[in-house]
RNA sequence: GCCCCGGUAGCCCAAUUGGCAGAGGCAACGGCCUCAAAAUCCGUACGGUGUGGGUUCGAGUCCCACCCGGGGCACCA
């Protein structure tokens, strides 16, 4: 049993210990005190939250942000609140160190999550999210975090998503030019793009005048140049969902990350955001952001850039285009392979032929997802009867059709080069296909294959790939024969393309547009309307937002999972007094259709922390000014600085997702003028994640965890049954959670503060044990004591000096606290607490001079029972921007050090010396110790090494 | 298969970046208190750093190979 529920034995204790009783006491106590003095509101330079007085005193400014999270039906568990806890802990430190602090909390409560609770539970998802913000914000305050309370956001509320549909017109008004900014690019107002064709400055894409196209023909030509558009194109259904996904969203074995449904690819009408123009700039400028390098690398790898060329052959369906980043190994190219939903296939196949294609598609077709990604089955695909030229060799080489390529990468459609791949080398041999080597490998190539060299390449275990002298690569003009990288061939080939125009260089990207509607309730609608012609036009801003209509009938159109062939139908499209609107567009009031997709999940949380800086302004989504002072580049730290939030905290799950749609709205806002910073986090921090024993059954069905018995033969039942142990992250598919409630009424929110810091680094992973937070407990107890009478609850110090041991421990306590709080190291920070608190434990009385210091160090973990013991130290105010103490200099160097002395690396004795003492005298003691000389046993030392405060090696 | 992290006491974790392996917490054990127990309090013990090699006067820390755990990517031309 916990000891604060013990209650037969409550009576024994003295009134005045600090117990979970009195922590719930005291905590509640200082959340409300901290509420009616505002003392955690952060003030702007200008606009409805200005202070300018209260900002004018030296102090710098510090952004600091948590992923805000979605309020699900189950509350929070233990695990959520580490990140919340960490960077409360660090903006405590740095309010106490000389810091202005924006720190704020909001809720994402549009999306997927929200609105299945809401179906499963048949309640509106208004209510439902309501219902959950109230809980999630009980328990959120409960810990004690210090946020602005007036700076909170909700991502469902009309007042925010006004600004999330603005930011949608302001991405559908405007264009990428890529020649801007010395061809790095930049978004433009649709504007502009139109003002260069009206004056003839930019040609139409067919070439006719502007002038000359008709209304349809001018929106589809502006339509095709939008940074938010309309198109058919590849997207991923998911019936099982009743809505398309976006690439981010489908796991690599083809399923939705939410639900875990089969998702198909299927050609379909769609809202796509241009996030392709900004692949450059998106990964270019993670140089200059303070991110964990796993993180850049998963952006790196997902945006997927690779250099290399297209090429055209020709073929009797016209050109085919290849894309390759190995120009240099055409001469080898033996044959051409298109992915089977190629378009050019059907055109390409002759009559013969047309059977064994037809056949091989459909196949490919009904391939199951984890059958095609098995990469360790056999290479397969047909021959389409047709030959293309290859321009280097003028030879005809057969084209192909296999599943191995890929449609939605590069062209569709790749040149064989059997010697030079692994994939076309296994290919030609199950195919029979010319292995023509056009590179003399290297001779240990052949040593590792056990092989003599040779150019045959039917003894050829495997593709060459690598730098290598290249052999049968001369033909017109282009001559690779001599050049020994493949740097240097794939260089001068594609000058020998560009030059001959078959091909030039260019770049590929895996990265997809961005697929943006959904066919769901519970989001943003989109500001659109279409005219009669079917054009779409954007609600004039002053008509935002566009409100979510309220409905009963909310579920989406959900489908069999399986059933490839339903289509999606949006809830929104069912409310016809909704979808037609009259309205005014500058040609007089006419009826309209409103667009009935929603938006994903991703948008709200796509600018947020924008929204935290100037929550209330009506005016604009953020002023100027109070995003310059929060944050615009930092260019006082270092000059390449891009500004945005100093510090992000989070977990590791949204690397792709949120992280990159974020960065990518951020860069559409700063080109367009209405921010300064270029990114919107400056620096990411990601907090591991806390993992709890979860349990499966037989059927391997996870069981309530807090219920599973465990044995002495260390086995394990549920209700009776066998059920077997696992660590994984807590949560709710684990059934594994712990509230948090739990731990308030057991130990007191300062408790749990602790408790979670101390149990290791911020990023560390690591497994809860409730068991171990009574550690904790009985230090806050024993620090209590140390300053509080137990019987009186009067203070209980002394003003008598400490003796210099305490002075020096203490001072050093202040030196390191400092330090590790600051790089966010709570864990060490608390350890030297305690470790400080165990001294002062073991003296007759608490001196003041340490009690002070103690309690202020402590604070920012702990912040309700220090402003408590604060308040009886005898101050008024809140210790909440108390100067953090500082160490005396004086008190962290020793007179006398000991130091290890070793004898061959082998520790044999300490000596004590002078930390001044120079390297003779040090040598001089060491060999003098008696134990030393006894190690050395008359032998003559050959060396002695001195580390300077540290050690003495004896060498013989 | 490839790319990142990480393996230190029974458990969670420190270790001034190459210099005495242990700061802190849990659990364990002993003691005080108690009729007894719980809680509090006081005290004690515990491993040579996943494995094998190498560099060095000296390796938890650097290098190589491997094993285990976690994460990401995976026919990307």
């Amino acid at each position: 049993m916990c000891p604060a529920h013990d209650t037969e034995h409550v009576d024994d204790e003295p009134p005045f210990r600090y117990t979970a009783a009195l922590a719930l006491d005291l905590e509640t106590r200082w959340q409300h005190w901290w509420d009616e003095h505002a003392t955690y509101e952060t003030p702007n330079p200008s606009g409805p939250l200005a202070d300018p007085e209260a900002l004018d005193n030296g102090r710098t400014k510090l952004f600091v942000l948590d992923m805000f999270p979605y309020p699900s039906g189950e509350g929070l568990h233990v695990g959520h609140p580490l990140g919340f806890i960490g960077t409360d802990v660090y903006t405590r430190f740095k309010r106490m160190t000389g810091h202005h602090v924006l720190y704020t909390m909001g809720f994402d409560a549009f999306g997927l999550p929200a609105e299945q609770f809401a179906v499963q539970t048949g309640q509106h998802p208004r209510l439902t999210t309501e219902r959950n913000v109230t809980t999630y914000r009980q328990q959120l305050r409960r810990l004690g975090l210090g946020h602005d309370p007036r700076r909170a956001i909700n991502t469902s509320d009309p007042r925010y998503y006004r600004w999330t549909q603005w930011i949608f017109s302001q991405i559908f008004n405007a264009w990428f030019d890529r020649d801007a900014d010395d061809g790095r690019g930049r978004a433009r107002p649709i504007g502009e793009l139109i003002a260069m064709f009206e004056a003839g400055d930019r040609p139409t894409s067919d070439g006719r005048k502007w002038s000359r196209l008709n209304a349809t023909e001018q929106a589809a030509e502006i339509d095709i140049h939008r940074l938010a558009y309309v198109a058919d194109a590849p997207v991923n259904w998911c019936p099982g969902l009743g809505t398309v996904v976006a690439n981010e969203e489908v796991t690599a074995d083809g399923r939705s990350d939410r639900g875990n449904f089969p998702v198909f690819q299927r050609t379909m009408r769609q809202w796509m955001m241009r996030i392709t123009e900004y692949a450059d700039r998106l990964i270019d400028d993670l140089e200059v952001l303070d991110w964990p390098d796993s993180i850049k690398t998963m952006q790196r790898n997902w945006i997927g850039r690779s250099p290399g060329s297209r090429v055209r052959f020709d073929s009797p369906a016209g050109e085919v285009e290849v894309f390759t980043t190995r120009a240099d190994t055409f001469f080898g190219a033996t044959f051409i392979v298109l992915a089977p939903e190629h378009p050019l296939v059907a055109s390409l196949t002759t009559g013969p032929h047309a059977p064994a294609v037809v056949e091989y598609k459909q196949e490919v077709r009904q391939r199951k997802d984890s059958e095609r990604t098995d990469d360790t089955r056999a290479k397969t695909g047909v021959f389409t009867g047709s030959y293309a030229v290859n321009p280097f060799t003028r030879k005809e080489i057969p084209i192909w059709i296999a599943d191995y390529v890929l449609m939605g990468y590069g062209t569709g459609a790749i040149t064989g080069v059997p010697c030079g791949d692994q994939r076309d080398f296994e290919f030609a041999r199950n195919y029979g296909l010319d292995i023509v080597p056009i590179q003399q490998p290297p001779d240990e190539w052949f040593e590792q294959h056990r092989m003599e060299p040779t150019l045959d390449t039917e003894r050829w275990p495997e593709a060459y790939v690598g730098d290598a002298p290249y052999v049968n690569s001369s033909g017109k003009k282009l001559d690779l024969n001599g050049i020994e990288s493949v740097r240097q061939g794939v260089d001068v080939t594609n000058e020998w393309l560009e030059a001959t125009g078959h091909g030039e260089a260019t770049v590929t990207y895996k990265l997809r547009d961005w697929l943006f509607s959904r066919q769901r309730y519970w989001g943003e609608p989109f500001p659109i309307v279409y005219d009669d012609m079917d054009i779409a036009h954007a609600v004039p801003d002053e008509m935002l937002p566009v409100e979510l209509p309220d409905t009963e009938s909310f579920s989406p159109r959900t489908f069999d999972p399986d059933d490839e062939n339903s289509d999606p139908e949006s809830p929104l499209g069912r409310l016809s007094d909704w979808v037609e609107v009259e309205l005014d567009l500058g040609q007089g009031l006419r009826t309209y259709r409103r667009d009935t997709n929603i938006m994903p999940q991703w948008a709200g949380s796509c600018w947020y922390e924008l929204r935290y800086c100037d929550p209330t302004n009506d005016d604009v989504l953020v002023d100027p000014d109070v995003e310059r002072f929060w944050m615009g580049p930092r260019t006082d730290l270092r000059p390449d600085h891009p500004g945005g939030v100093d510090l992000y905290v989070g977990g590791v799950e949204h690397a792709v997702l949120h992280l990159l749609y974020a960065r990518f709205w951020h860069k559409v806002l700063h080109d367009l003028g209405h921010v300064s910073s270029m990114e919107p986090y400056a620096r990411l921090f990601n907090q591991g994640y806390i993992l709890a024993a979860a349990y499966q059954d037989e059927r391997g069905m996870y069981v309530e965890a807090s219920e599973v018995e465990r044995h002495d033969d260390g086995t394990y039942t549920f209700d009776g049954r066998p059920v077997w142990r696992e660590m994984g992250k807590m949560g709710k598919s684990l059934h594994n959670g712990v509230s948090p409630d739990e731990m308030y009424e057991q130990y007191g929110a300062d408790t749990l503060r602790l408790h979670l810091m101390a149990t290791g680094p911020l990023d560390a992973s690591r497994p809860w044990e409730t068991r171990d937070v009574v550690g904790m407990y009985r230090f806050v107890q024993r620090l209590w004591r140390n300053l509080i009478d137990e019987e009186t609850g009067e203070l209980s110090i002394t003003d008598e000096p400490a003796t210099d041991d305490t002075r020096r421990l203490l001072h050093r306590t202040i030196d390191f606290v400092r330090q590790e709080m600051d790089a966010l190291r709570m864990n060490t920070a608390i350890a030297k607490l305690v470790e400080l608190n165990n001294h002062v434990t073991k003296l007759t009385s608490t001196p003041l001079e340490v009690a002070e210091p103690l309690v202020l160090m402590l604070a920012p973990v702990a912040p309700h029972m220090c402003e408590e013991l604060w308040r009886k130290l005898g101050h008024e105010h809140t210790l909440t921007r108390h100067p953090f103490p500082e160490a005396d200099q004086a008190w962290l160097l020793d007179d006398t050090i000991e130091i290890p002395v070793q004898v061959n690396g082998k520790l044999r004795s300490r000596v004590t010396v002078a930390v001044d003492a120079d390297h003779a005298a040090v040598e001089q003691l060491a060999l003098a110790d008696p134990k030393v000389a006894a190690a050395i046993d008359g032998a003559s030392p050959k060396k002695v090494i001195v580390v300077d405060g540290r050690m003495v090696n004896v060498v013989l």
